[in-house]
DNA sequence: ATTTTGGGTTAACACTGTTAACCCTTATAA
DNA sequence: TTATAAGGGTTAACAGTGTTAACCCAAAAT
């Protein structure tokens, strides 16, 4: 309280909360942990977050935004859909690998330990989803892609990073596998599925 | 204690452990609450039982078993390399979409929170996804696959289904995708992908 | 001068996994 | 037969969790 004393509590105990997110984990994410950072009685956060789920809330509403600004920077440094969606594809994974502590919060925790991400505040979430929707879709528009629906499209290939993203970073995968192998092959193998749609509808016959 | 007596504890605790898991979830899974369902006290199950963990590991085991078995049935279900490992694709996801419980505690939750499931057991693991690695190793052999490493493969192809499955059953797929169609084509996808590897390699430039 | 209010506190509740100390019955040993 | 040991269970307690209720005090408003 000696410099900037207007540095709002609100301020000072989400920033306390991130740096605890991130360098302890969320596991170790506790009112009583960030109350004694700042020197303040645990309780007091109430005043400024209806509870622990709303500050986490305010964490996740952080990790959707830099994850955005990662996937947008992809999507511009590339101009041809295939290279906009495989660049995305690396910078989703690699915003996983990266900051897992947000990642947890955002796509992992389950709904029965953390509260449902308000209503509201999805649309900002989806909005990184359909950035890569837009991509498949051009993709479709100049011919290279051929898919019937964009959408799904977009969430398989999201299906598919988020499975890397989170058996790699939760060390299940086998140790023989290299992992940068593992995201390479994933992110090739989305972009390669969208060119060929059509020739898998056949039977699995043989 | 009135027929069956030598239903031993640890049998008991086991058991009502399993209960509570698979009807209340493992965010309700307690010492106390095991206990109470019994009639013993929460500190009594440590003498069978190391530690919460332990009895985790155990129910893990029981769930690594249960794919297993599921996986080995789609496996000889099928007679093509093809055809089995799509078989096996949608054992997967049927089992993560059944019993999300069991695979909550097998695959999702946090090394943080539950303890590392003991190297030794990890083999019997690691054999369900060598049931799979098989299938595609037999594909390459009979030249419907082209691929040049099967367990790299057979890893992609897990992610694959891993993500389907966690993304879908923490409901964070947009409702307006329809769950069957997304597990449909995921399934298809493994297996197309095994068919067309080569071809992939090419530069993303256009 | 009195009342209200904003911002903070402590105490407490109901949980969690886990450990230490104890208790009682049964089996074993001298 | 008596003393000892062991098995199988208990209660009390510790350190931690999110959260609520009651309180307290200084500053602002009436």
């Amino acid at each position: 309280m000696s410099e900037k004393e207007e540095k709002s509590l609100h301020r000072e105990i989400l920033d306390t909360a991130r740096q605890l997110l991130t360098t302890t984990g969320y596991a170790r994410l506790s009112m009583r942990n960030i109350a004694n950072k700042i020197g303040y009685s645990a309780t007091s956060i109430y005043l400024y977050f209806e509870s622990k789920d709303d500050l986490v809330h305010a964490l996740i509403d952080e990790g959707v935004e830099l994850l955005g600004s990662r996937l947008s920077e992809a999507n511009a440094s590339e101009s041809s859909p295939a290279g906009r969606l495989e660049a995305m594809c690396r910078a989703y994974v690699a915003f996983g690998m990266e900051r897992p502590e947000y990642y947890e919060i955002m796509y992992v925790l389950h709904p029965e330990y953390i509260k449902r991400y308000p209503a509201e505040k999805y649309r900002k979430a989806r909005r990184n989803l359909e950035i890569m929707a837009a991509a498949v879709e051009d993709g479709i528009g100049s011919g290279v892609f051929k898919h019937a629906e964009p959408m799904l499209a977009a969430n398989l290939a999201w299906t598919q990073l988020h499975g890397v993203v989170t058996l790699l970073s939760s060390e299940r995968v086998d140790k023989r596998i290299d992992p940068e192998k593992l995201i390479d092959a994933a992110c090739r193998h989305v972009v390669a599925s969208m060119r060929t749609w059509g020739e898998q509808v056949s039977e699995t016959s043989n």
